[in-house]
DNA sequence: CGCCACTTTGATCCATGTCAAATGCGGTGG
DNA sequence: CCACCGCATTTGACATGGATCAAAGTGGCG
């Protein structure tokens, strides 16, 4: 059963990594539109495969009316929102494979902006036009119920993870993070590419840009990792983790 | 249309303040179900009303395979889990209308156990037998999935307040947290009741237990709480809320 | 009445925020 | 190609919020 979605972009040269379909959040939902192929049946705008945002592009704007959910097909993102003092809050960043949006089929309305950090490539899955699919809304129902599941799983862990650990212990388990989602989705979990800046990682995690800066020098010296600009590779993931673990 | 699950117990006595169903966060699963009454032909054990929970039972077990979504009815509940280090951290707190559990619909397991903290009560929704209640799947899943997108929207809200605020906002934001859930669900704004310790707070809000403490009596020296044992007056609500806006 | 758990208050220390300056890096124009 | 500029990052010095340790006060309950 090949994935028809998968076949064209194998090897367009210099193109970024890109994750497989197999491995995205979207897939089951792709799955059960047949991938929206021609001879599937899916009207036109349902599902929008591949499309290209320039780096630095926004794709939602806050407080936007809800549409679509999106899947990071290459590239990644940052979604921001602003908080009570009307200033600028980091609340996530997307990578390939990743759902963007999913909080919206609530409300109703993005609660954040999320703008391309480098090119970039997602898949637009439209839910106003859902219906209009033909597809069974068991399936499709079942499949966001399951997508929105994973959600509130994972800001859970998040959350309980971020508040009340220290700068270091913040800073090793966002390092894990993204190397296991980018295991997960089949990527390196070694060699990592930071494309927000500093800045937007002190935002994230709730630290000054200098801290973040103090203690990823701090890592390399220990000889945990090797930074470069914006390649990461992660030499000593064990005491990564040990530092979680430590109270 | 009269909301049976509401009538009997209007005046049962000593019994503390009961949120109605029409406030209730699993009102629009009770509607679908006829609320359960006996004519409405849904089996028993889908939906039980009232269950009463003592204080310090627990109602939810960590890791304990999922079954069942409660509702808070009456009292309180707080949400314990273990982080990395194995040590217990309260990652919320559910008070009446509140929804329990339902991280576990994709989870197939709660990730935390739920602990009554004063004598209450819940209503329970049987998600696995949900299927043979015989109700259309399309509203039950449209339920389904609101709520879950209201619990990422609220834990989205939770995560981006409390990181980088310090003690004072965070408390203030708690404070105030509880009395917009309490006026929401149709219940006092002003006069609220901790039932957690000062530990549960400061667990939960990722600060020492004698900070807590040092901050609740500054904020009612500075009049804008009146603090009794474990009962709360907001008197100031537009000075705590200008204390998260203050950057 | 007295024990025990919880809470409050006080004293001290350290991690991290803040301010400031130096360094590095990419882009642009000459 | 180099000179210059603007911006991000790094590094240093210092201030402080909140953790930690310690001890006293408070209330519930047998």
């Amino acid at each position: 059963m090949p994935r028809a979605c998968c076949l064209p972009r194998q090897a367009t040269g210099s193109r970024p990594l890109e994750v497989a379909c197999s491995e995205c959040g979207l897939d089951p939902i792709c799955l059960a539109l047949d991938y929206a192929e021609p001879e599937s049946g899916v009207p036109e705008g349902v599902l929008d495969r591949r499309q290209p945002i320039p780096r630095g592009e926004l794709l939602i704007s806050l407080n936007q009316p809800f549409h679509a959910i999106y899947a990071v097909k290459s590239g990644s993102f940052k979604a921001v929102t602003r908080d009570l003092s009307n200033s600028e809050r980091v609340v996530g960043f997307f990578l390939p494979g990743d759902l963007i949006g999913t909080d919206g089929l609530a409300t109703e309305h993005y609660s954040y902006s999320v703008r391309a950090l480098e090119e970039s490539s997602v898949c637009r899955l439209d839910v106003d036009a859902l219906p209009l699919a033909g597809r069974s809304r068991d399936m499709i129902q079942d499949a966001l119920i399951t997508l929105l599941g994973q959600e509130v799983a994972m800001n859970h862990m998040v959350t309980t993870s971020l508040i009340q650990q220290n700068a270091e212990q913040r800073l090793a388990a966002f390092i894990l993070s993204l190397a296991r989602r980018s295991e997960i989705r089949g990527l390196s979990s070694q060699d990592l590419r930071l494309r927000m800046s500093r800045s937007d990682i002190a935002s994230y995690l709730g630290l000054a840009r200098e801290t973040v800066s103090r203690i990823l020098t701090r890592f390399q010296n220990l000889n945990w990792i090797r930074l470069r600009k914006h390649a990461l590779r992660v030499h000593d993931q064990k005491a990564l983790e040990q530092l979680s673990v430590l109270d």
